[in-house]
DNA sequence: CCTAGAACCTGCGAGC
DNA sequence: TGCTCGCAGGTTCTAG
């Protein structure tokens, strides 16, 4: 389940491996994978030949391939178990392998997208001024962008009706943080998830924000969280940092701080998990 | 306009 | 053995 290291740690292989690399064709091998492409497979396929790809960027869980020479950049989102992939020619297609691209060099490698669940995939997007991909122009900036503005943030939390949890996955407001993380970081910060938004102080957002940065890159130190094969980085090889989560899964476990059993809750279609004691739960 | 909740998708494991 | 069902969850869409 990619998030904002992972997808950071994905980025990085892409710009070692990729970038600067001469598009030679690619291949669409299922159509939903390109589905935010509305103008379809074949165009998509088409659009890349014969472009340089660039230095990608990254915002939040979004990362794209800037088409040198255009105004126009291939934006990649990894949904839940999308992986992109720099393999050698002569290896077997993954099952669940998406799109290939092909490069106009002699380094033997090509770029792929697999993904089992197909909640991710690619597609081709004109950029703005500021080179981002148009689609993706309402994403906030994400905790570790060094222009995230936390005072602005601050502000957006107290206008807010709404929760804590709800509002840090919710992407206008913050980007990048997940169900993992943002558990992770409400349990460091001591808050319970239904906390309203509006009884946030500024030292209370400073520190959550704070708690945020610190699992995020505890996470990126060592190249991303994996709970199972699904997720590898660009080439190939896992990263471990789950034996390092503090709420997460961790159900019934005694919670790190105070050894209470840490508890689950079923919350929009997912789970929280929380400890009862350390983060208590708001007055209803 | 704002917020809450459902839908999308597929593989896996539990239970019958 | 083989079936059904619940679960995983980021984003987007719809309902209220």
């Amino acid at each position: 389940m990619p998030e904002l290291p992972e997808v950071e740690v994905v980025r990085r292989g892409l710009e070692r491996w990729v970038a600067q690399r001469t598009v030679a064709d690619a291949e669409v091998l299922h159509p939903r994978a390109v589905r935010r492409h509305v103008a379809g497979a074949d165009d998509f396929a088409h659009r890349l030949k014969g472009h340089r790809i660039g230095t990608p960027s990254r915002r939040g869980k979004y990362l794209w391939l800037p088409l040198e020479d255009t105004h126009q950049a291939v934006l990649a989102h990894l949904g839940m178990s999308g992986q992109l992939l720099v393999q050698p020619h002569e290896l077997a297609d993954e099952k669940h392998l998406r799109i290939r691209v092909r490069f106009a060099d002699g380094l033997g490698t090509e770029l792929r997208f697999v993904d089992q669940r197909t909640f991710g995939g690619l597609s081709l997007h004109d950029t703005t001024p500021d080179g981002l991909p148009d689609v993706i122009a309402h994403i906030a900036r994400d905790p570790l962008d060094p222009l995230f503005d936390d005072e602005l943030f601050h502000q957006a939390l107290r206008r807010k009706r709404t929760t804590i949890k709800r509002a840090l996955l919710d992407q206008s407001l913050i980007s990048g943080v997940g169900n993992i993380y943002a558990d992770e970081a409400l349990w460091r910060a001591r808050v319970h998830y239904e906390r309203p938004t509006a009884t946030f102080t500024r030292p209370r957002t400073a520190e959550l924000l704070g708690h945020a940065r610190d699992v995020m890159n505890a996470a990126l130190d060592v190249g991303g969280t994996s709970f199972d094969s699904l997720y590898v980085n660009v080439n190939g090889e896992s990263g471990y940092f789950d034996r390092s989560l503090d709420a997460y899964g961790r159900e019934g476990l005694p919670c790190r701080r105070c050894g209470t059993p840490m508890s689950r809750r079923a919350w929009m279609n997912r789970s929280s998990y929380f400890c009862p004691k350390c983060q208590r739960a708001p007055r209803s």
